[in-house]
DNA sequence: CCGCTTAATGTAACCGGTTACATAAAACAT
DNA sequence: ATGTTTTATGTAACCGGTTACATTAAGCGG
């Protein structure tokens, strides 16, 4: 038997690193962090020499050393409701690329409005390692809220505005935006209407756009019976769904308004499959102005969601939280409304 | 000036690591590790012990201490080519969950098409550390492969079944699905087809589509013809403009076939705008089998890929991977044929 | 009953960065 | 010129796991 050679490495992956860096360029390996990190705290000629060192080995910090040893994973957490339709995808687009320029990388995990899922994803993201959590709405269940604080990870909420909530946001107002197209809907002259909401079981976002619908029939002495109101969750076969149900319980309707366009879509191809000509015989509009709402035929009212603004003003706002300045605690994203083939006045009986 | 009490721990963040855990279950941080890790190294009894007293104390491995001793993040990364309409959701949702089963988690960069932006965000993923990288179809930059190769980071094609490539793949056959699909617009009686392609300047799979479509045209001794062809990226948008283009310069054609469902709805909307009757005037299909296309009025016919399957199939085949056993080199995912109301046999001049 | 293999556990050295503290040099005030 | 503050750099101890190697106990054939 021939004895093991003792002393050997067991386990080097023989890439560079700050050692190696720091041996070529004659300096410490502190310098060498700190040329790469707090360029200001080393004097202008090391720096350059230590920098163009560093870039000839071809060095790569390795994250997870880093991470570990500053306590920062340079990674924030997203848990977005529902990747299925396109709701989220320029909020994410935008929120990753502007994040990646502040070398953050961004993990997205989807729930589908499911709140015992979230909260598993919430911990499986958070025993991932994340310096940041990104929520949709502030309905959840407080276990969510208590873990974050347990484990000190600022969070932020999206898609909706809450100044007065005790948590960070940005996003819009659901229920102001569903009340500017429930007036539009109201100023074209129609008084028998129905509505499909989202999910507003599970969804705060789903209930404030009810609420600001109820808030403009009010305003014109309405109310909205529950024979003229039906709650799915967001696809377009429930859209298709829910006005089937509100034709049958509510025939009198000569306008629909729905929880967001894809819902939007969804009653559409309803009508159309019935024979219904929209916006004569019946008018439909939706929320959020996606993209493929926009190119239906008739295009389809909506009220437009910057999306990718608040995106971008999220990935602001987190990092700011992140570099320990104070980040504003809510940002207000506009919404406007967007006018459409879909909607018309009523036809006069 | 009172002086600073020294020989405090300059950072500790207080919660309970191995070490912990250990003192309090009375045994070393090995055994602690191996309990939790490689059970079966450690007797029934100890392990039941360790267990227990990890979890009274809430005990959470830091990820990135984790990652650095055993030189693996758990972490995967995926390279979305777009999130915008709803192709790669079903996806994404069946790969993460998965993946989080087997205690990984998903990191998502997409990239709009754009192949320097693909190389981009594939260096910005290694350099934030991941296991093992997702890609859609073959065609790319060396750069990217070379890159994957230096860091040895082992890789999945997805999207595309490719049984001699040297990369290893969990796809589907494109060019056979879409040879299926416009055998199925000939045999219905088409002669003048055109064609709206996909983005085949950037995927390989849209280049496949159309050489199927093109297989299927010479098996009838047909021709595809430059003015029966536009090539557009993505979206419902470019369906209608390139459906535009080809009642432009070929007004004779009776069917269309779509590189995929988004542009399909597309090329439906924009015919419909036109007053133009599908499947009577036109018969259109598409490609994907996405949910919303089939909810359009007129159903639209096109070739379904099992796009959750394929998730799941990359999943287990990433974990086998990664374990260290062999996995299979390339997997295929079935598609099939859905037709819709959208394609008829043309009309009778 | 003894030498030998196998299984279970412990010790401590890693992984590769960051950063508290020490030190030396430079700038500045008196 | 001397004491004091500021600035630049080095030394080495961390961060919190994993795991090679050492050690001890148990199993086993003859």
């Amino acid at each position: 038997m021939v004895k093991q050679v003792i002393g050997v490495n067991r386990r080097t992956t023989g890439s560079v690193g700050v050692r190696q860096v720091a041996k070529a360029a004659g300096v410490s390996t502190a310098t060498v962090s700190r040329a790469l990190n707090q360029p200001h705290q080393v004097s202008e000629e090391l720096r350059k020499h230590v920098t163009s060192v560093a870039a000839e080995l071809n060095y790569i910090p390795d994250p997870a050393a880093r991470a570990l040893s500053s306590q920062k994973t340079f990674r924030i957490g997203a848990l977005i409701p529902t990747i299925a339709n396109s709701i989220y995808s320029r909020f994410i687009e935008a929120l990753q690329r502007r994040l990646r320029e502040s070398g953050y990388s961004l993990v997205i995990a989807n729930y589908d409005f499911d709140e015992a899922l979230e909260m598993e994803e919430a911990r499986a993201l958070v025993e991932s390692g994340i310096d940041a959590l990104i929520l949709a709405g502030e309905h959840r269940t407080p276990d969510l809220y208590e873990l974050l604080a347990t484990r000190r990870i600022p969070y932020l909420l999206i898609s909706i505005y809450l100044p007065d909530s005790p948590h960070r946001c940005v996003g819009y107002d659901n229920r102001a935006g569903a009340e500017t197209m429930a007036r539009h809907i109201l100023e074209l002259g129609h008084r028998e209407i129905g509505v499909i909401e989202g999910p507003s079981g599970v969804s705060d976002r789903a209930r404030l756009r009810t609420r600001g619908i109820r808030d403009a029939l009010n305003a014109f002495d309405l109310e909205l019976p529950a024979h003229r109101l039906t709650s799915r969750s967001f696809s377009v076969r429930n859209g298709r769904e829910g006005l089937s149900q509100l034709l049958d319980g509510a025939p009198e309707i000569t306008a629909v308004i729905c929880g967001n366009d894809v819902l939007a879509i969804g009653a559409l191809m309803e009508a159309q499959s019935r024979g219904l000509n929209v916006p004569e015989d019946l008018s439909i509009c939706g929320f959020d102005g996606l993209d493929i709402a926009q190119e239906m035929v008739p295009q389809i009212a909506t009220m437009h969601v910057p999306t990718a603004q608040m995106g971008l003003k999220a990935a602001e706002s987190l990092v700011t939280m992140l570099s320990g300045e104070e980040a504003p605690h809510a940002v207000l994203i506009e919404t406007r409304l967007v006018p459409g083939g879909s909607t018309a006045p009523p036809k006069k009986p």
